[in-house]
DNA sequence: TTCATTTCTTGATATTTATCAAGAGGACGG
DNA sequence: CCGTCCTCTTGATAAATATCAAGAAATGAA
């Protein structure tokens, strides 16, 4: 089973015949390194799924560019509000390294559900548990300084400090880079 | 038709009769000032519509008090995780008034899927949307000063400081109630 | 109303984080 | 291998925000 399978049936709990179904309508999409899978303002018609590479999820604000988010292997990448409700995309989607996508477009996507009765109610528990995943991360705002952001990070997602530009981990952290270095330097001294 | 009926028939555009079928299921329950709807640790078993009132989801850490959310007519209350998933709740929900909620036990709303196909699309798209706003309120954090997280609050929910004590509206926006009692005093002058 | 309690404001100060500027270190193409 | 570009680090300083403490204002109960 490839790695999109593996995480299509363990996420979604459906049977192997539907694994395959879902998983064959996704077509593998290489990105460049600096390649856009999704520009702010275009419209997200494709869900990707990270294979393999880093991809990052920014907007910018004042001539800035904020990370919300950088997804690495398996995760899945799109902008829901356009995705789900045809908006225009409030997220650029850009790849940090190569990048090996599964990429389904929305009408295929719309198939699946056409497929697989109960196939709402498992979107709706996968957007629920990004839900109390973003309720999250708006806590480590309210309730942590940005060394403990830091911390917090780095202990549930070490990797990322490896294969990611800090200046884009710390404006996900909601910190600027010359903090994240100092931070960093702390806590090995 | 009742607060709760118009709101359920304006986002989830479900006919008349279901939206009578839906909002019979609702059993009407006031909550005294202070009283809770939820504590941390119990299972989210209900589902609340505000009808009236000024209601507070916080979490406790580190002996303090986090405000997540505060809400009021119109909105829904719930531990989503809980609800959803069956975890114990991470939430507290209290009321900041007497407060007047349409109420629906787990099984009653599990009974609304049965009569109405689609719902569980429905709920797909009403949580995917809960996403959405909660994926700005994280931008909020990452791109935003104290001063410009309060004044955007007062422009899109100016009622809140009406109603709600300043050190919850504090808590909310990650700041402390020193810092907002400031930023309004500027802002006035 | 009056008293007690809670909430809000204000001031002084400390801490955290941002900004600006410079330089060090790495990656990469030629 | 060299130079260029980009990223990261470091230092000095400024700005934002938190903390602590005290008093003022508002609230609620008797």
């Amino acid at each position: 089973m490839s790695e999109l399978e593996n995480y299509i049936q363990s996420y979604f709990g459906v049977s192997k015949e539907e694994v395959s179904a879902i998983s064959s309508m996704f077509q593998k999409v290489n990105l460049e390194k600096g390649e856009f899978f999704l520009k702010t303002g275009r419209y997200s018609e494709r869900l990707g799924f990270v294979q393999a590479g880093v991809i990052r999820e920014f907007v910018i604000i004042n001539d800035k560019e904020v990370t919300k988010w950088i997804s690495t292997k398996g995760y899945f990448v799109v902008d829901l509000s356009s995705f789900i409700f045809k908006q225009t995309a409030r997220w650029n989607i850009q790849a940090l390294t190569d990048c090996e996508l599964f990429v389904i477009n929305i009408d295929n996507y719309k198939e699946i559900g056409k497929t697989i009765p109960r196939w709402a109610e498992l979107e709706k528990l996968f957007i629920a548990k990004c839900f109390t995943v973003l309720e999250d991360r708006v806590l480590t705002h309210l309730a942590m300084t940005a060394e403990e952001r830091y911390l917090h990070l780095l202990a549930f997602n070490k990797e990322l400090f490896q294969f990611v530009p800090l200046q884009y981990l710390a404006s996900m952290l909601g910190m600027t880079p010359e903090t994240l270095s100092r931070l960093r330097k702390k806590s090995v001294q």
